[in-house]
DNA sequence: TTGAAAGCGCTAACAG
DNA sequence: CTGTTAGCGCTTTCAA
């Protein structure tokens, strides 16, 4: 049961193959020089997988100076559920090549010096590299020593210097969310947009203007109102649109929560949803999305596969493959069709 | 930029202090042996703090033969909410005591081969314990090396073999959520179960029975609908339940999702929450609970107080103290209010 | 085709 | 009080 028990190593291969450890060694990495005889090979071989030799990864850490771990520093872990998402991409991207992750939780809310030492944390274990990863699309100021490895931000872009990142394609997710309701022959639609001043607030407001634009309707004076990202902001935001004039056939909302608010918005109103109301998100939330009735048709966050990418690129930059440009990498957001577009009833107006 | 530059050492600064690289060690690691003057404390201290020195965590780890870090393999991190919970608690406890997670998937429906791999590949590592965590309550079988250091099961508990594990006390979550409703004057609470048979369905029901047995009601002839555990099936027993005949004026429901269903229930059947209908649902789901128009009343489990359980006794284990029994240790279920709980109309019955 | 020797950076007896 | 001496388990010149 303990650990330590006495693990066998590559001596205790030697011995039993009737070799020296330097031959075991050269036989179980397949080094490039050092020429071997099929023979001694499989002796080898056989001696380690009989006496079950597992080798110690931490010493071959030590002597050649690369410890294959990529350090996960997360902000905010437990706020949301991407961060099981973005840690699977990570982690099965870093087993495929070998490496491990280690991970830390940071807050978001901790100053710059707790932050340093969150990542000094991961450099004493001396990881080859660092992904630092938000669990929304912000720009952060990266910890200072940062850089003292190679480094990719995770759904975050850096103030100033360049680090690497790969972030979600706001506005190309927007496009794609309103193309779905332009496609089921709306012209009337309307944006429930978050109020607070981060990317996505103005990368989805500019996806929606620009993909009515491109169908030829006036992306300039479709209805906007924006309110908290949460379902309260999202049903007085709703409210407030379908009570108005010429109220709208079809809503994109800024996240799935507002969506679940609009339905609710909806339900007050009697209008019945996608018959009178098509409706669609931006999140994908399982939890949300799949739980609503109609299932919410919406557009999904590509938190697997920006940690897949991050892990990715940050081995190529530790093996010393060029490494990602020092700016953001957009990843698209694709569409996920659930129950709640439909065509417009009539007109080009709902009610 | 580049890791290996040229760290500076225990060496350097020994240099640096005019000391042997031996009283470094010493001083910095505050050896309970060997004295050492305040003044070379001081001396070597200040040396290390103006070379920028930090340990190798690494070598300390051959050397000393105690990694200082924890394995979590986790089945399924991506399916649920929960993960980044487990992940925060076990960080936290473990980064108290100077230990650093190391994080690995694993898929539940893998076989036991592979996840033995990855059981494997922490081992390599030389992780000090492993914790080895399930998104939802359920007894799994533990892999054949888990044995080899100390392990701690999260969130299930193992077959057969003694494991220790902490889980959830689903029986006396269920008792706190019908005493919430019991409180409010409720004396016809009917309950939506899961169909599933797994610990949560039968914890559940019992301490649902329990609860209304000890408070002098028959609980053996309460209404019990079971169905699939998401919005559907709770929207399909509710429905159910509520068209029999003398329908409850309270729903208990196995767990959010389920409750998000029989709200649409009670919606169709023009009964309002919670003043015709109240409603208390288990998981708080944060975001279903939250966003749900009135805010569900609901159970939380202790994912956090897991992990953060979990790696504590890990480490108790691992440093000789004595560990946790090989037996399940029960967590409980705290309840969080918010608005789907209110009297019952007026007789014992709602509608 | 193989092995001896020299460490990676640090800790822990044991001497002095 | 402090330094010497050995390694932890493995890799990697270099020589045989």
């Amino acid at each position: 049961m303990k650990a330590g028990s006495r693990a066998v190593g590559i001596k205790d291969v030697a011995l039993a193959a009737g070799v020296s450890a330097t031959t075991v060694s050269h036989v179980l990495s397949d080094a490039a020089y050092a020429r071997i005889s099929p023979a001694t090979r499989s002796k080898v071989r056989s001696a380690a997988e009989q006496l079950g030799y597992g080798p110690n990864r931490l010493a071959q850490a030590l002597r050649s100076r690369r410890s294959g771990i990529l350090g996960l520093v997360s902000e905010d872990i437990a706020t949301t559920p991407h961060a099981g998402r973005i840690i699977l991409g990570a982690d099965e991207a870093a087993r495929a090549r070998g490496y491990t992750l280690m991970v830390i939780n940071t807050s978001g809310t901790a100053g710059p010096g707790s932050r340093e030492a969150d990542v000094e944390a991961l450099l004493e274990r001396q990881v080859d590299g660092i992904l630092y990863a938000t669990m929304f699309h912000r720009v952060v100021e990266a910890p200072g020593n940062l850089a003292k490895v190679p480094a990719i931000l995770v759904d975050a872009v850096s103030t100033g210097q360049g680090f690497a990142s790969v972030v979600p394609d706001e506005a190309g997710g927007a496009r794609t969310a309103v193309e779905i309701l332009l496609h089921a022959g709306h012209t009337r639609i309307g944006f429930l947009n978050n109020t607070e001043d981060v990317p996505s607030t103005n990368g989805r407001l500019s996806g929606f203007r620009d993909a009515l634009t491109s169908a030829g309707l006036d992306g300039g004076a479709a209805p906007v109102e924006a309110a908290a990202s949460d379902a309260q902001g999202g049903y007085e935001a709703a409210s407030r649109i379908l009570r108005g004039a010429a109220p709208p056939s079809a809503l994109f909302c800024y996240n799935d929560r507002m969506a679940m608010g609009a339905y609710r918005a909806a339900a007050e109103l009697g209008l019945s949803i996608p018959a009178d109301l098509s409706v669609v998100g931006f999140d994908n939330q399982e939890l949300i999305a799949a739980s609503l009735y109609p299932g919410l048709t919406t557009v999904a966050l590509p938190h697997y596969g920006m940690g897949a990418w991050a892990a990715d690129r940050l081995i190529d930059a530790v093996e010393g493959k060029p490494g990602p440009e020092p700016m953001p990498m957009l990843l698209a957001c694709p569409p996920v069709a659930r129950a709640s577009v439909a065509g417009p009833r009539s007109g080009a107006s709902a009610r």
